[in-house]
This record gives C-alpha cells, structure tokens and sequence, in this order.
RNA sequence: GGGCGAUUAGCUCAGCCGGUAGAGCAUCUCGUUUACACCGAGGGGGUCGGGGGUUCGAAUCCCUCAUCGCCCACCA
C-alpha cells in the first residue's frame, strides 16, 4: 500500500541505489541498438553543484532517459575537468592559510597536495549529480587528468606542432601578474569603470617650449614609449612627423611617426606608442620597426628599463609617482574623468597586463575553417538556430590561441629543450632524447618545458579522448559521433567551437550532430546568481524541500529555448504539488482495486469514458514525444502537466466513481483496468523528468516482475486509439457540467443550500446525453452543491416557470429577474457580434481576399449567433409574457 | 561601436508561419465530496511597451522610438 504521503528523501536515496546497482545506466555495445551518446560537459573537479549544473544535467538526463527508453543504446559519457587555474588558485589559497608558500613547497610537492585534494573533494560534485537522479554510465568515468586522457594529450600537441599548427612564439599576451601566468583572450573580463585621462606635454627635441600633447589613462606606460603617432592626414601635426621628442622622465628621444592608427578625434590626436604594454602599440611598432622596450616585470613592478626612481614600483605607484612628477615639471596639461574598460582575470580578479612573452600559440584560425564549414553545411546543427551567428562570429575573427600557461597542475608541455636552446616534442622524454641524439649525434642533456596546457585544451578532446582515441576502441567507433551537446551559451567560444576544431581535424568528423544551448538560471527577479548577490538558490536545498522530482520538472517546464530562466521558488512549490497529485492520483487507484491487467486492451474499451481517457493518454504520449524530440522541455512538461492534473484527476477520477461504486461489473472491471492502464503510461511518459516518484509509484502498482522504469520500453500508443466520437461526447459533458457549475455560482444559492437545476429548452439528443450520464452528472453537480439534474424537453416553460430554479441548455439561469437581465445582455452580445460579422461578410475586400474557409467559418459563426439569437429572444418574450 | 534578446493579467511566463487574449502563482467567494487542503468549484483582473505602416483583419509581419538585459570589440 502506498502511504499516504510521498517522501521524496527516502524514495530518492532508495532507488537511485536499485537504478545504479541494476546497471541499467550502462552503454551496452553488444547490444545491437542504435546508439545515442550525449557526452557529459565534466564539471569542474573540485566544484560543487549550483543551479547552472542542475538545469543542464537534467535536460541532459531527461533526454538520455528518453532515448534509453525509446530503444537506443544510450551513452551518457561523464566525468570531470581537472581545471588547471580554478583549482590552482583553490589550493594555493588553501595553502596559505596553513602559511604554506607553493613556490617555497615546490612544483613536485604542490601537484601532490592538489593529488590529495582532488581525492578529498573530487567526489563531491559527481555524488552531488546523483542526488539530482543522473543516469550516466559511472563505470565509464573519466577525468582529464587521467593516464590515458593524458597520453591523448600528448598525441594531440606533438601531431599539431608536426602540421606546424602548434608553435612557439613571442607575442603581447594577457599577463596575470597575480597567479604569474598567461590567460587567453576569453579568460578576461573587460569591466566598464570610471578613470583619468591624462594629457602630458612631450618636450619637441631641441625647440624649446614647443611640445605635443599625448593622452593617455595609462601615463605609467610612458616609460616604455618609443615613438608618438599622428593621424598622416592631420593638419595640427603637419611638419612634425619625422622629428623628435624627448620622453619626460625617462629622458630619452623618440621620433614622431605617421600612423593612421592615431585618430584626430580621439585625445589631443597624438598617441603614445608603448609596443611592449599595448596590443595596438605593438602592431604600429611592428609597421615602423619600432623597439620595444619591456619595463615591468612579472609583478607588474617597474624593472631596471625604468629610471631608477621608480624601479621596483608597482604598476599603481608608479602612476601616482609619475604623475606628480610631471605636474611638478609642468607637463601635465589636464587630468579629466574618462570612461574606459580595464581587463581583469576571471578567475583571479587581477588587473591583466599586456606583457611580452615567449609563449605556445595554436593556429585557431587554420582550425576554424573546417568548423565553420560544418556548421553552414548543417553537419551539426545548433538549437536555437539563433547561436550560430554567435558561433561563425567569433570564429571568423579568431585569433591565435595562446596555449601555455605558468600553473604546475595540469598538462605539461610535451617540450624538451636542448642546451643550445633547440626545442624536441615529442610524446615522451624518451622520443624527445632519441631526436636529439639523432641530431647531435649524442645524447645531450634535455630540460622539459615548465609550462602546462589551457585546461581547455584537454577538454577540446573529451569527445574523443574519453572513448580511448589514440586507440581505435570499439567504443570511439560507435560513439562517435555523439548526438547531442547540451550546454550554456556561455562556453559555446570555450568548449564547443574548440571540440569542433579537434574532434574535425583528429577524427574527420564533427563531434556531435546537434548542440542544443540553453540559457542561463537567473534569481526571480532576473539577476544573475552569484555569492556577491547572495541571491545564490541551492539546488540542494530545493530537492531536501520539494524532492527532486520537482526541481526537474521546474527546471524542465522553465526551458523555453533562447530565454533565461528566472526561477522562483513559488513554481518549484507548485510542482511539488504535481507529484503529490500523481501520488494521490496513485493511492486512489491502489484502494480501488485499479490492477495493472496484462490481457487489457486499451481499443477495445466500451465506455465513452474510457475510450475517452484512453485516446487522450495517445495524444499525450504523442505531445510529449514531438515535443522531447525538438528539444522543446517545457511543453513537455505542460503537456504531461495539463493531461495529469486537468484530464486525469480532475475529470476521469471522477467519472470513474459512480462507475466504481455502481452495479454493472463488466464496467467496473473496464474501468478499473483502464485506470490502471492509463496510470502506467503516465509513470512511463513521465519518467524521464520525473524519475523517482514514477519508478516508485510504478514498482508499487505493477510489481517488481514489471521491470524498472528505467529500462522500460517508452508508450509509442497507435493514433488509432484517439476516439473522436468519445472526446465529442466528453467535451459536451464537460461543458454541461462547468456551465451547470457556472449556474450555479450565479444563482447566489446560500451557503449550504442544495437546489435542484433543470435543464432547459433540452432536445432529443441532450436529454439523451444527460440519461446517458446521469450518474456522472449527479455527481459532479454535486460537487456545485446541486443535488438533481433534470432535462426539460421544448416547449415546457410553464413548468419551469413554477420551478424552483432551472437553466438554459448548457447554463442560464432562472429567477425571472435576473433571468431576463441575463438574456438581454446576452442578445445584445450577440447581436453586436452579428453586426460585426456582417459587417464582415459585407466586406468586398474580405469576401476578395480572405480564405475560404475563413469566409465559410464566419458564416458559420452567423448562422450560430443567429440560431442562439433567436432562441434567447423567444425565450425573453416567453418570460416577459409571463 | 557592432550584434542578439526581451517588453502580454499583481508576479513568473506561454501564445507569434495573421482570423474572437492563455497557464501557474498571488488575490477574492464558496466547499468536511468515500485519492489529495501540497485539495475541489467558481470569480475578478490585460486597449499584448509607445508611435507609424502593410492588411478586410496584427499580440502575431515591417519600420521607428523608449526602457531593460546579454555577448563581442584595440580606442589612447
């Protein structure tokens, strides 16, 4: 027996244990079926579970429990992210505490700790993702920094550096002068803040108190100037490009250039050109062979380029210093309020520094190709289709992409570097030493590249390199390509344009045939979640109050594609309130009797009813089906929510009562059977956003011998089983019903009071009707508080009028007063609607151009109102005359 | 500076290949009916952001303005 009340917290830990334990989250090569792979965005290893993680792990599993029961040999490949900086930056600061120095512990004794720390916490979010009933194939999880992922690694750098698509560089990078380290261009945040711009008098060389002002927000960069441009075309500057000014401070000359980078209507129209601390500075130095001159050092400190008083300054110092300097030497002309964007580190929140390095770049542009073209030529598609603008538009302008970082967790470079400086990659020390002894002859002593990968870079392969390519595994043959990728646009430039890049050039295939995008899970007031808001919602903390069923549906019912998902909790309450209904919905089949019956055959039900419920149970299941295999969550959801609430409780349960209760057997075992029936293909259409609560109420009703859910087959039900005779005959009854309800609320009856209604003006085929269901109609009149329900056939108003109360056919009222008031207000509706349309259909324009049908349809509409028109006037003057 | 999206009932949102405005929550009224008060029945509440255009007809198509949000961008 069930209890009487669903606990979500038992049931979840006790079935996800029988689910896992069953092995019916497994992929199954030998299994014959079509495969179906989705492969999991690993998390970050040491993360724990927000909102962004739930809502993509439960459309992800909703689908992969879909197609699993669809009959496909479903992959859910998961895992998680080594997340070189993130994790870097976790430890660090974990060792600090402990007043531990990471380079005082050393680079061998720091990957250790990071070791320890993953054992320790790198459980936490994949048990988390059980909590939200995940269904992936747990045997086959993986982790970027696994042997063998590693190994793919290796393969990968040393075959692109061999095409010449990996290389090493001096280039201006996005320099962390907090974590030491390179980022790429998307791993800064440029921030809009508010600033100085400062306008600084350069003294022209040998022409006394002539100058050219320069602007700049940056005046501690002068120090490294080589030149100042103007616009070539400027007339201002005409006559002073090719002489010299002396840089103030530093005291050096640098020459006055042509360069059409420098806008007139930009500042004083003269720039500063510092190459060596501006991406655009080290473009026009390189046009004009300017040097550079690199005067910070890896703290962003002035280095000995500076003149010495300011050496060892902070980058900030030093602009307070040197602006104080000039304004004490009169060559600071103005200092004004200035608008401009700072780039800081994501994940560090430090002030990013362009700096020159020697770096590893892959050529992301020779990569794109291929990945754009997939994508126009429809290979992998992108739902919404919107996204893909978003897709070519970076990858059309995207620029090298600056691989190496200054961390110690994560890849090591597979770089070895002879005394003489020559560089060796190769997929181990070993490779590496044989190519040098081939090339000197000797063996020579080789030190490794310090740096490590772009965590991103591992992630790039993870379609593959999970599936165990270098190897040609059974599994990278069936499971690749996948067919889906569900994720948030947020990573589409990170994580998915990189996976098209590798997975095209390693496997000559796109890796996934779709990629769906969903939005991002904003506070109900639309803010984005985050600890400094404090408007953060735990996912957790919803499942312990609502159960996880309902934070699934919430999540799934909320999915519109190409919106954000504003989430209160208020509709997380009133999901869980769903499944309290289904629950109920079960208990009451359970005290009935309703018993799964192996031989029922849903076409052969005799009862309006259950012919009826059985055609609306097809529809669903069709509904839910179209609306999955478009990725479209949330009409699933409303489908499943409309047909469960709105047809099945509140109008089959009912009906199905008096039947119960009633003499006729062959009918009650009908019904009872249907019911049965018909709560099983619910729990099965539900399933997959509902999983805990439907395998519950499933292995309750039908036994453990019916199998799980899980593994069940999905209810493909054969159109034929939609009854449009009965959906006619139960849409009439439902009508009658809600309009003698309406009736009924508009008589003003007194609290408590049980009149009887009678219907009206009723012909042959309502009175029919209403005998026909005269049971279900008592009672569900009785729930208006109406205890008899009688059909007055035409013509016998005089009887009426004697009545107590009464209605017109499907509803009107009946005290004479109100009545008539009723029925004019009634008639002038429709004969306002009578005008309009005639209005219509006088129309020549209308009558030209509408359709057909329309033109019959509001033909039709007249003909009604005028039929209803007439009647409502007769009986008016019928009630008049009285 | 470019691009994208949003603006519909008090709140959160559907509807948008043009043809009489919908749901959930909230609110109000009624209700001890043998699954469920995490319930049932019913009601009130919207000139679909403003303006213009196309059309017989626009929440739905086009233009424009306003407000909000996001992404990208090298502007001193």
């Amino acid at each position: 027996m069930l209890e009487k009340t669903y606990h979500p917290a038992e049931v979840e830990a006790r079935r996800y244990a029988l689910w896992e334990a069953s092995g019916g989250f497994a992929a199954d090569p030998a299994s014959g079926k079509a495969p179906y792979t989705i492969m999991m965005p690993p998390p970050n290893v040491t993360g724990s579970l927000h909102m962004g993680h739930a809502l993509t792990f439960t459309l992800q599993d909703v689908l992969i429990r879909y197609h699993r029961m669809r009959g496909r040999d479903a992959l859910w490949q998961p895992g998680t992210d080594h997340a070189g900086i993130a994790t870097e930056i976790v430890v660090t600061n974990q060792l600090a505490e402990q007043h531990i120095d990471k380079r005082a512990l050393g680079r061998d004794r720091f990957i250790e700790r990071v070791w320890t720390w993953k054992e320790q916490s790198g459980g936490t979010i994949v048990n988390q993702l059980r909590r939200l009933g995940a269904s992936p194939d747990w045997p086959r999880e993986r982790f970027t920094m696994d042997p063998a992922l590693a190994a793919a690694v290796r393969r990968v750098f040393v075959s692109l550096y061999r095409e010449g698509l990996i290389y090493r560089d001096k280039r201006l990078v996005n320099w962390d002068p907090e974590m030491h380290t390179t980022i790429s261009d998307l791993e800064v945040d440029n921030r809009e803040t508010s600033g100085t711009l400062w306008h600084i008098r350069y003294p022209l060389e040998g022409e006394p108190g002539r100058f050219i002002t320069v602007a700049t927000t940056r005046p501690e960069t002068m120090l490294g100037d080589t030149a100042v441009a103007v616009h070539p075309d400027d007339e201002r500057y005409e006559g002073l490009v090719g002489k010299t000014v002396r840089l103030p401070l530093a005291d050096r000359p640098i020459p006055i250039i042509a360069d059409a980078y420098a806008d007139p209507k930009t500042g004083s129209g003269a720039v500063k050109i510092t190459p060596a601390h501006d991406f655009n500075d080290f473009e026009v130095g390189r046009r004009h062979s300017l040097p550079t001159i690199n005067i910070f050092d890896a703290d962003a400190k002035l280095n000995e380029a500076a003149p010495a008083a300011y050496r060892g300054l902070d980058r900030f110092a030093a602009r307070k210093k040197i602006v104080a300097d000039l304004e004490s030497r009169g060559l600071l002309e103005k200092a004004e309020p200035h608008t401009l964007t700072i780039p800081y580190g994501d994940r560090s929140g430090a002030v990013i520094e362009p700096w020159l390095t020697d770096q590893w770049f892959c050529d992301a542009k020779t990569l794109a190709a291929p990945a754009i073209a997939a994508v126009e030529s429809g290979a992998t598609r992108f739902v919404p289709r919107q996204w893909e603008n978003t897709f070519f538009e970076w990858l059309r302008n995207i620029q090298p992409w600056c691989i190496s970082r200054q961390l110690w967790w994560g890849h090591q470079i597979p770089a070895w570097y002879a005394p003489d400086g020559s560089v060796f990659v190769a997929e181990s020390e070993a490779a590496a030493a044989q190519e040098a002894a081939a090339k000197y002859g000797r063996a020579v002593a080789l030190t490794r590249d310090e740096d490590v990968l772009d965590t991103w870079f591992s992630s790039a392969l993870w379609p593959f390199s999970t599936l165990g390519w270098p190897e040609k595994t059974p599994e990278l043959a069936r499971y690749y390509p996948g067919d889906v990728l569900v994720t948030g646009f947020d990573i589409i430039f990170f994580w998915v344009a990189r996976m098209m890049m590798m997975g095209l050039h390693f496997m000559s295939e796109v890796p996934f045939r779709t990629v769906y995008i969903h939005a991002l899970v904003r506070d109900e007031r639309g803010q984005k979640m985050s600890k400094s808001r404090g408007n953060i919602i735990d996912p957790l903390v919803l499942i312990e109050r609502y159960g996880c069923d309902a934070l699934r549906f919430t999540l799934a019912a909320l999915a519109v594609p190409g919106r954000d998902i504003k989430l209160a909790e208020s509709r997380v309450e009133g999901y869980r309130n769903f499944a309290t209904k289904l629950w109920n919905a079960a208990r009451y089949a359970q005290m009935n009797e309703c018993a799964p019956d192996a031989g029922f055959d849903p076409a052969k039900c005799r009862l309006t009813v259950n012919r009826w419920i059985v055609g609306a149970t097809a529809a669903c299941a069709r509904a839910v089906a179209g609306a999955l295999d478009s990725f479209r969550f949330d009409e699933a959801a409303n489908a499943l929510y409309q047909f469960v609430w709105g047809s099945f409780c509140d109008w089959y349960l009912e009906f199905s009562k008096p039947i119960l209760s009633g003499e006729d057997a062959a009918a009650r075992a009908e019904t009872r059977a249907t019911t049965a029936w018909v709560l099983g293909r619910i729990v099965h259409l539900l399933h997959p956003i509902m999983p805990f609560i439907t395998e519950e109420v499933w292995q309750q009703l039908a036994g453990a011998r019916a199998g799980m859910l899980l593994t069940a087959s999905w209810p493909d039900l054969p159109a034929d089983l939609e009854d449009a005779e009965a959906r006619a005959e139960m849409e009439w009854v439902v009508a009658a019903v809600s309009a003698i309800r309406t009736v009924r609320s508009e008589m003003n009856v007194p609290p408590g009071a049980r009149p009887p209604l009678l219907v009206k003006d009723a012909d042959a085929a309502a009175t029919a009707r209403l005998e026909r269901h005269r049971e279900h109609f008592l009672r569900l009149a009785r729930l208006a508080r109406i205890d008899k329900v009688e059909a007055i056939p035409k013509g016998a108003v005089a009887a009426i009028v004697e009545g107590t109360s009464l209605i017109l056919p499907l509803g009107d009222i009946v005290d004479l007063a109100r009545e008539k008031a009723r029925l004019e207000k009634e008639i002038g509706r429709l004969d306002g609607e009578l005008a309009r349309i005639a209005a219509k259909l006088g129309n020549p324009g209308f009558l030209a151009k509408a359709k057909p049908e329309v033109i019959e349809e509001q033909r039709e509409r007249e003909a009604d109102a005028g039929r209803d028109r007439n009647r409502l006037k007769a009986a008016y003057d019928r009630l008049a005359a009285v």
